[in-house]
RNA sequence: GCCGAUGUGGUGAAAUGGUAAACACAGCAGACUUAAAAUCUGCUACAAGGAAACUUGUUUGCCGGUUCGAGUCCGGCCAUCGGCACCA
């Protein structure tokens, strides 16, 4: 039989097992805290609001609640906005930290078509469980503030701000006016609807079968959607769009004032892809206009006149280029395949059926059966139209293709110079006009279709010093070009546009990567478009009419065309006898843009936000009105444009007060598994937040997650090192409470009323300092060590003064602030005039003692050229003089002196001597 | 290809141009314990020498520069990660 203490002992209660007795005191406050609305905060109006307070708005993304639950990238940076806020608020400022839900989309839709169960219905679970998630984690947010996008109260507001995008145009002055303004100058209907930030294109879109719907460029990776990666097609229809476009100048320029990590923003400035330039137009030289000889074509040939008696009028080629001071240099000119100039080309017979005499037959296209240009043409604009954009990228790399028209145009600054026209999906349709004048001496891509297809290259620029100047794309000195020869490239761009604009043949321009904002999806769960059709026209719902609610489906699969899901509500289609409703919705994005605004304000009826509520909230003579932004990097582009071009508009309708939305913006790295890979389920390597407040307490997740390193930095998960900030709670704990006689937590005997001694006092008071100034650059790691230093330093005295103890559980608090209530409170039980009266959250910040961190003596280190060689303890009042005669008459120096005399002696008091020798 | 970020012990990391490696993790040793866990105390960048206290040298991706002094500033290169990708 074996020994009894071998067989397995009975199974310790899990409390046994704990540090401290965190699952018990973790709900309890969080409990009291709601209870007492400890968190809530009021609104200007209210009672008990205090205006001689400062305000300070910190603001989390606000997630989607998915079904999978929380995951431990979430509490990241909701733990930083929650130190951030509970700091602001004990010093003394109005903090407004709310959270809500961003809960459109696919997802929930997506289980819809697979289960049956309404999106609805998925949505309010997920919302319930996130809820429960992030109440566990004790984070102080105004629960009563809690927005949720597919509530009709608050979608309601996001349909109006529609409605006022479709109303609204953008002057000349570059800003937002109601549409009522060109009513009354008598504009025509489709001249208005030619100006409408919110319009309808049949622009080609990203068409996704699977999925059922159209997607943003931005939501489409490498020819696959963004969800799901399923494969998307080009095809053109009708879709509602967003002119932002219009504020591409302001949303690049604006980016000036905001205080957001330089990445984020040379990120939306490459996105917004500003660019300066100029039009340049070149004349279509062809049959039916008027003959003339080629000049420079290798085989000397003229156009081939038809037989076709009319004149033709076709526009000229517009090109956009951002070195017009290469305009002598322009050997032929591009068009994108799907530029509408090639349709009527073909279709007015303007594109040859003959190829011209002489023309090389590496111009004449790879199709082998092809013998003429209009079918060469026509050939390679459907087989470009049919490339995926995923193709025509992979597909052989960056080789470029192309053809010739058959058809020359007339280089503007020299008349006589006719010089071919090509196709070529290397010009892309939705960029500058879609057309581009090539100068292939000095443009990497078109010098290497040059090569490709035997063009000529001509020089136009002289790099300063001595490169190469073939693909030289450099500034320069301008040469062979005329009238501009000799001028350094700026002077020749200014000289050139001048002379174009004087001919009218070209305009200096701004031209943009950024392209209008696709805003209709084919989807169900999303906010239905306050619009109807009739008599093939649209017109916005009346307000009153808002919130326009989707119709209630059984039935959610796409229709597996282009008709959206919502086409299967016939009845809720059909608007009035004469008129349907739009059955598009709108993307998940629309939502989010506006968000920030609802926290200020979320349960006002009669406004999208009250006014006195935005100016307070969002005010503060900042351009942006969010204090603080936190957020991955994964929205640095898309949500963060979309949603500072929503404000802008309101910005100019007069309906918030600030230009920007967001002033101060930092992203949160991500946290990767143990192995250091990204966590997903297929690795294995996810973390549960659950899993972790189960076993260690809220508190310990919390203050791991700001352990772990800088905020902003990509960092790995260790489960090592969540248990050794549990190590130093329960240090913190056992401070103030120790086991009795019974095995159960009571009061330390050790905890007495005395003041601190000098190095507690010290330790204190550097702590104070220092967790102060490393919460406001969101160092929290350091704040943490700190705080650690700190307790190791109580932990070794044999008394813990009490009130010093309350002093750190109140820097401790925004952290830890389960485990900072329950020791304050456990201290009142002994110490009633010493702890916080009711909750640490309404104590003041203390403020530290400056003399309390002055010692006596400091230690100066002393080198000998640079090289540390002794040290000494000198009173912190010693003059440099006396601290550099300490030095040198040191052992130590002297031996490393050598003898030789000084040549210079450096002294930095408080810190160091250094001896040149 | 272009743009950006990062590079420091076995690991996560810290350092207004002024003692590199604070604070943790892991490891080692000791105390407590019948024992273990927990806890407490100490050691712990690397190399060489020394019984030891200690001494000397080297070290912040690599190469150079500025400076009395560089992880930090400047120039060049390399690697990893992220973004963009024919934007005229």
């Amino acid at each position: 039989m074996a020994p009894s203490r071998l067989l397995p002992r009975p199974l310790m209660s899990s409390e046994q097992r704990k540090a401290f007795p965190f699952s018990e005191f973790e709900p309890k406050w969080q409990g009291e805290w709601e209870a007492s609305k400890a968190y809530r905060t009021p609104n200007p109006g209210d009672t008990d609001f205090d205006a001689s307070k400062p305000k300070y708005f910190v603001l989390d993304m606000f997630p989607y609640p998915s079904g999978n639950g929380l995951h431990v990238g979430h509490p990241e940076g909701y733990t930083a906005t929650d130190i951030i806020g509970r700091f602001k608020k004990m010093n003394g400022f109005n903090v407004l930290h709310p959270m809500g839900w961003d809960a459109f989309g696919l997802p929930a839709e997506q289980y819809a078509i697979k289960t049956g169960t309404h999106p609805r219905v998925t949505t309010e679970a997920n919302v319930a469980n996130f809820t429960k998630q992030l109440k566990s984690l004790g984070f102080a947010y105004d629960w009563d503030r809690e927005v949720n996008t597919t509530d009709p109260g608050y979608f309601k507001w996001t349909q109006w701000i529609f409605l006022k995008l479709y109303n609204s145009y953008v002057g000349d002055d570059g800003k937002a006016h109601p549409i009522s303004e060109l009513e009354a100058q008598g504009l025509s209907r489709v001249e208005i609807d030619h100006r409408r930030l919110a319009y309808v294109s049949e622009a080609p879109v990203n068409w996704c079968p699977q999925l059922g719907t159209v997607l943003a460029n931005e939501e489409v990776v490498d020819g696959k959607s963004e969800v799901g990666g399923f494969p998307v097609e080009r095809r053109p229809m009708r879709q509602w769009m967003l002119r932002i476009t219009a504020f591409a100048e302001r949303l690049v320029k604006d980016l000036e004032g905001l205080d957001w990590p330089d990445s984020i923003k040379l990120l939306q400035t490459d996105w917004i892809g500003r660019s300066e330039g100029a039009f340049v137009d070149f004349e279509i030289v062809h049959s039916r206009s008027v003959v003339v000889n080629t000049q420079w074509h290798p085989a000397g040939s003229q156009v081939v006149p038809s037989n076709s008696p009319l004149p033709l009028h076709l526009d000229p080629i517009r090109v956009f280029t951002t070195r017009p001071d290469t305009l002598f240099g322009a050997e032929y000119v591009v068009l994108a395949p799907e530029h509408p100039l090639i349709a009527q080309m073909l279709g007015a017979s303007v594109i040859p059926t003959q190829w011209p005499t002489g023309t090389p037959d590496s111009w004449k296209g790879t199709n082998e059966n092809v013998r003429d240009p209009y079918n060469a043409v026509s050939a390679y604009c459907t087989q470009a139209s049919n490339k995926k954009e995923r193709d025509r990228l992979q597909e052989g790399g960056k080789t470029k293709t192309g053809v010739f028209t058959g058809v020359y145009a007339r280089n503007p600054v020299c008349p006589t110079k006719l010089i071919p026209i090509w196709v070529a999906d290397y010009v892309l349709v939705g960029y500058g006009t879609g057309a581009i004048m090539a100068v292939p001496a000095h443009d990497d891509r078109d010098f290497e279709f040059a090569q490709k297809f035997e063009l000529p290259i001509t020089q136009v620029v002289q790099p300063s010093s001595g490169q190469n100047w073939q693909g030289y794309t450099g500034e320069g000195i301008a040469m062979n070009s005329d009238f501009l020869n000799g001028l350094p490239t700026p002077e020749a761009k200014k000289k050139i546009a001048a002379w174009l604009e004087e001919q009218g043949l070209g305009k200096g321009t701004t031209n943009f990567k950024l392209r209008d904002w696709l805003f209709s999806r084919q989807r169900y769960w999303g906010e239905p478009f306050p619009i109807v059709w009739e008599n093939g026209q649209h017109r916005g719902l009346a307000e009153s009419e808002l919130p326009l609610l989707p119709p209630t489906l059984e039935d959610f699969k796409p229709t597996g065309t282009p008709e959206p899901p919502l086409s299967k509500a016939t009845e809720w289609v059909q608007y009035s006898a004469t008129a349907k409703r739009e059955l598009n919705t709108m993307p998940q994005w629309a939502g989010s843009c506006w968000y920030y605004l609802r926290y200020c304000d979320a349960r006002n009826s009669e406004r999208f936000v009250g006014e006195a509520a935005e100016k307070y909230w969002m005010g503060g003579g900042k351009p942006g009105g969010v204090d603080l932004y936190v957020g991955g990097t994964e929205h640095a582009v898309l949500h963060l444009l979309y949603a500072r071009f929503w404000h802008k508009v309101l910005f100019d309708l007069g309906y918030v007060s600030t230009p920007e939305p967001f002033q101060r913006l930092v992203n949160q790295g991500l946290i990767l598994g143990e192995d250091g890979q990204k966590m997903s389920k297929s690795r294995g390597n996810v973390v549960n937040p659950d899993d972790v407040v189960r076993e260690y307490g809220a508190d310990a997740l919390r203050l791991y997650e700001m352990f772990m390193g800088p905020l902003e930095q990509v960092k790995p998960w260790s489960m090592k090192g969540v248990e050794g900030v549990y190590r130093f709670l329960a240090r913190v704990w056992r401070l103030v409470m120790e086991v009795d006689d019974e095995g159960a937590w009571s009061l330390s005997k050790a905890l007495q009323d005395v003041p601190a001694n000098k190095q507690l006092t010290k330790a204190l008071h550097e702590t104070i300092k220092k967790c102060g100034e490393d919460i406001e650059k969101l160092s929290f790691n350091t704040a943490i060590s700190q705080m650690m230093v700190c307790t190791n330093a109580f932990t070794g005295a044999e008394v813990k003064p009490a009130a010093a103890i309350v002093t750190f559980l109140k820097v401790l608090s925004p952290f830890a602030p389960h485990l900072a209530e329950e020791l304050n409170a456990q201290i009142r039980s002994k110490f009633p005039a010493l702890a916080a009266k009711r909750f640490l959250s309404d104590e003041t910040w203390p403020a530290y003692d400056p003399a309390a961190l002055i010692e006596d003596e400091v230690e100066v280190v002393f080198q000998v050229n640079g090289k540390l060689r002794d040290k000494a303890r000198v009173p912190i009042a010693a003059t440099k003089e006396e601290i550099e005669k300490i030095a040198l008459a040191s052992a130590r120096v002297q031996e490393f002196m050598d003898g030789k005399p000084a040549k210079k002696v450096i002294v930095v008091p408080g810190k160091l001597v250094n001896v040149v020798v």
